[in-house]
DNA sequence: CGCGCATGGTTGACGTGTCAATCAAATGAT
DNA sequence: ATCATTTGATTGACACGTCAACCATGCGCG
């Protein structure tokens, strides 16, 4: 109950049948349509892209509402160079500010200003209200049980445990 | 059983949980980080972006290879000028061709040239499989049932049958 | 100290996606 | 026939993401 794949040796040499690569192609298809929705509705209620949301995100959740930007990119799962353009972006909207930091000359400080912030709490209600609406409300207890499930296995297979490494083939 | 939710009236008051939330956020990391796999080694092994092989596989299964650009456009659900960008990169690229419509002087023939068709045949096992290791071998046969009823279940609520709605509140 | 390398971060080039504007051909009403 | 409207498709401007190159600082080690 702790290793990485269920399905590990039984079925692991068959082909993928239609149905599974047709569930695939639906879960991709059906994801970026509720990502789409979503963004796009965030982004009219409040001005703010999905990407713009996510660094507020980690910024108003962090101590002092500051972030050492690797540590920022690392909070997010972001590449350095994806931030550093976006963080540009967002400076020149007012959204965050960059300052050199104290302990590390090569290191930059991001930080979120007070509009920063005001416009990440104006956006998050709405957004929270929509998600709910496109998308949990369309799903049962048990459906939302199971997606936790296959949510889990899938993260466990994309990253195995490596305290279970021994037993690969 | 075949209206647009499950959860219509009684728990639809009620705010989203943390749960619900933290699912909803997982199950966009773990799409995103798929694709960012899958798309990956699609390029690594075949030369193609995800975008280069949707198109080419609607090409491929169109009749005689070809489609007009509108009716391309509406099988894989991309906006048109989406499409139109995209189509004059992969012309570049001579993986298709774009000639005049004979029917329609406005319209624009798109096919298939052999260049694309090799490129896409040599794509396609491979990219099955990538599929099958990283999404399909993570789960059992009864999380792809649950999974094909949660993804029918948020279809239906995003493309509500429209003959049953005359019950809406 | 001085050399080499690792680290933190930025930049530029390029492919990609969206939106609004554009344009020409088709359509339809009078 | 004429003119407004719709339709098929392209374009340009811009936001975004990735990759490789870059630069400066920090750090280990002789």
């Amino acid at each position: 109950m702790s290793d990485g794949g269920p399905a590990t040796s039984a079925a692991a040499r068959r082909r993928m049948s239609v149905e599974e690569l047709a569930i695939w192609r639906t879960l991709v298809d059906t994801t970026a349509e509720l990502r789409r929705i979503l963004g796009a509705e965030l982004l009219r209620d409040s001005g703010l892209s999905p990407a713009d949301y996510h660094v507020l995100l980690a910024l108003s959740e962090a101590e002092d509402r500051r972030l050492r930007s690797s540590e920022l990119a690392a909070t997010i799962d972001w590449e350095r160079s994806r931030l550093s353009h976006h963080l540009k972006r967002m400076e020149g909207r007012h959204l965050i500010r960059r300052d050199e930091c104290p302990t590390d000359n090569r290191g930059a400080e991001v930080s979120l200003t007070d509009d920063g912030a005001r416009m990440f709490r104006s956006a998050t209600a709405p957004h929270a209200r929509a998600i709910k609406k496109h998308f949990a409300d369309a799903l049962t207890p048990e459906q939302f049980e199971a997606l936790a499930g296959i949510l889990t296995a899938l993260q466990n297979h994309l990253h195995p445990d490596p305290a279970a490494e021994d037993l690969h083939d």
